[in-house]
DNA sequence: GAGATTGACATACGGAGCGTATGCGAGATG
DNA sequence: CATCTCGCATACGCTCCGTATGTCAATCTC
C-alpha cells in the first residue's frame, strides 16, 4: 500500500520535522531557531533534516508552503460562507486579518518568509493565499462590481493592507479595541475598488 | 565646540559604522552580514561596534532609524510639492512606493526591520514615516475630505498597501510596466477613504 | 534465502560568527 | 606631571550551520 515501508516512514519523519519546525520558528523566529534542538525534539538529528530538506531554508520553505495552504483554505471558506461576491471579498479580508493575528502565521509567513525566502509571489508554494484573492477579484471585475483595475495589483494591495492591519492589531496592547478599527479601515479602502461606490454607512 | 576631541571622533566613527552597515545589510541582508567584515571595511573592529551599539540588533536599529528619517523627509516633500490636501496624500503614497523600490530601503527597513526588530510602530525611531502619513490623514479628516475613520488605522493600511505594491514591483521582471499598475490600484484604494467619492476616471 | 545494494539517518569534523572579558594607549582632569 | 577615563583592539569560548563519512535495516538479485 504505502509504497514500501521505507518511503512511508520517511514521509512520517518529514511531517514530524515540519511540525517541530513550525513550533520552533514560531517561538524563536527562523534565525534564532536551532536545528539541533528542533530535530532532537522529535528524536532525530540534523542528518535527517539535511537529507529531506537540503538546508535550513528548505525547511522554512516547506513550513511556509504548508501554512500558506491552510490560510488559502480558510480564506476561501470565509468568502463562501459570506455568499461570495462583494461581501465575500470583504469576508476574505477580515479572515486574512484575523489569521495574521495568529503568532505562528505572523512570525513565519508574514515576517520571516519574505525576509529569508524573498518575495512571496516567487515562492515554490506559489502563495496560494494570493491566488484565492486574485480569483475573487477577477470574478468581481468581470461582473462589473469592481473597477477594471489590474487584478494582481488589486489582490496584492488588499493582502498588503490586511497584513499591516494585522501587525498593528497584534502589537497593540488592546487588540479587541483595535481590531474593529482595522477592519473598518480595511473595508473603507476596499470600497475604493467598487465601480459604483456605496453611500457612507456611518 | 565639539565637546572634546574624543566625543567628536566617536561620533564620526559611529557614523562610519552606520554607513558601512547600510551597505552590508543592503547587500547581504541583516542575518548574513558579518560584523567582522563590516567593521573592517572602515578600519575598525567589533570592539568599537559593541561599545557604541550594544549588539548587532542595536546597529540595525540605528541604521533603520536613519533611513526611516530620510524616508519621512522625502514623503513630506512629495506631499508639499503636490500642494498638500488630497493630491498630497496621493503623492505621498506614490513617493512611498517609489522609495520602496530602492533595494537598500526594501531590504533593511521593509524586510529585515520588521523581522528582527518587531513591529515598526514600536521602534525607537518611532517610525517617522508613519507619523507623516498620520498627520496628513488627520488634517484631511478634519477638513471633511476623508471619511472619519481611525487615523492610525488608515495611515497603517495605506503604508502597508504601498509596501506590498513596492515589493511586487521590485520583484517583477518589468518594473516599468508594473509600476503604473501598482500606482493606479493604490489610488483606487485610497479613494475608498474619500467622503464624497470622485467619479471613475477611466 | 543469502549476498549485494540502496538509502534514510546518525556521527564527526571544520569553519564562521557572535558576545564578552580583558588589555592598552591617547586624551581629559586636577 | 600624575592620574583617571574611556573608546577601541585583542583574545577567548560558545553555538551553530553545512558536509563528509559511517552504519544498519529494508529492498533487490539470482
Amino acid at each position: 500500500m504505502a509504497q514500501s515501508k521505507r518511503a512511508a516512514t520517511m514521509e512520517a519523519n518529514r511531517a514530524r520535522l515540519i511540525a517541530a519546525a513550525r513550533a520552533a520558528f514560531a517561538e524563536h523566529g527562523f534565525a534564532a531557531a536551532s536545528m539541533d534542538d528542533l530535530t532532537a525534539a522529535v528524536r532525530l538529528t540534523r542528518g535527517a533534516l539535511y537529507h529531506s530538506f537540503g538546508d535550513k531554508r528548505g525547511l522554512l520553505a516547506a513550513v511556509v508552503a504548508q501554512i500558506d495552504g491552510e490560510m488559502a483554505q480558510r480564506a476561501q471558506a470565509a468568502a463562501e460562507a459570506a455568499g461570495g461576491g462583494w461581501p465575500g471579498l470583504l469576508a476574505e479580508g477580515r479572515a486574512y486579518i484575523r489569521m495574521a493575528l495568529d503568532p505562528e502565521i505572523r512570525r513565519i509567513v508574514l515576517l520571516d518568509g519574505p525576509a529569508f525566502l524573498g518575495d512571496p509571489s516567487q515562492w515554490p508554494s506559489q502563495n496560494a493565499c494570493l491566488e484565492v484573492t486574485q480569483r475573487t477579484v477577477a470574478r468581481l471585475i468581470a461582473d462589473g462590481v469592481l473597477k477594471p483595475v489590474d487584478i494582481e495589483a488589486a489582490a496584492r494591495l488588499l493582502n498588503g493592507a490586511a497584513l499591516n492591519a494585522a501587525l498593528w492589531v497584534a502589537s497593540s496592547q488592546a487588540p479587541e479595541v483595535v481590531l474593529p478599527k482595522a477592519v473598518e479601515a480595511f473595508e473603507c479602502l476596499s470600497e475604493g475598488l467598487l465601480a459604483r461606490p456605496a453611500p457612507a454607512t456611518s
